[in-house]
DNA sequence: GCTTGACCTTCGAGCCGCTCTAAGGTCTAC
DNA sequence: GTAGACCTTAGAGCGGCTCGAAGGTCAAGC
């Protein structure tokens, strides 16, 4: 299939497809006499694993190193992997919710303050950095 | 005072603020003799504010435009757009939290779909498009 | 045989908000 | 006269696409 219907069956774009593949996030397909570029079902299912695994808020490194090697068939080592990843990922989102909702008391609070026609910069604050 | 100085005043890095007078996010400040930027206390406000909107996540056009209109002498204009943009502010993070809280709900489901040596791809479905 | 329209190609810029480097100039203190 | 801290500009790089320009290729319809 061309690169269209690959698009199209993994709900991505040839753009997103072309740059996954000039990053070497995907094998060089084979090409057609015109030179358009030809996929097969092992196509389809190593660019799926790398979008599903984009879709779990992995990096584009991750995904497409994981799914790389599954279609090597090291699927095993994969799911050992990702396992460990999610455990990552899940503390930080964890951390990231903490941070919005610190934001968001913060917003809360300065409505309030902004409410009588102060100046902006006497309401708020410049806050030193908070780090990790 | 000099870039540097104006910076530290402000915890940022002379970078940035070069970066954001490229930008049109500063003024043009006075010069001295060998070409070094030269800053008042209203630049120290001015800059002070538009990182102090920064930090209440709003984007950089926002933050640069509402400070200058604020050292334009219409700090009560911003008050008002600020509290507007603070309630959007809200919805928008009430919005991140519950991605993030999905995501994270998934996640902890696929841990254990994963335990027992599946192939990756057989247990992680592509999401389709959910749009807000 | 000509046109239309859908597909494909490459190259390269643009988005956001910085962050950093390279390659140099300038100033102060010793 | 030199070390070190500061400053200057121009430009690349990050992540992860997204889009546009300028053109080639193909099948269907007239």
């Amino acid at each position: 299939m061309r690169i269209g219907t690959l698009a199209k069956r993994l709900g991505t774009t040839a753009h997103s497809i072309r740059f996954y593949e000039r990053h070497g996030m995907l094998p060089m397909p084979a090409r057609t006499g015109n030179g358009y570029r030809q996929y097969t079902e092992v196509d389809v299912e190593r660019l799926g694993l790398l979008i599903a695994l984009r879709q779990l808020d992995l990096s584009l490194e991750q995904a497409s190193e994981l799914s790389g090697l599954c279609a090597e068939g090291h699927c095993d080592e994969v799911s050992l992997e990702l396992r460990e990843l999610l455990v990552e990922k899940r503390g930080e989102l964890a951390r990231r919710v903490l941070e919005l909702r610190r934001l968001d008391f913060r917003l809360a609070h300065l409505a309030g303050e902004l409410t009588d026609g102060k100046s902006p910069r006497s309401v708020i604050s410049l806050r030193k950095e908070e780090r990790s």
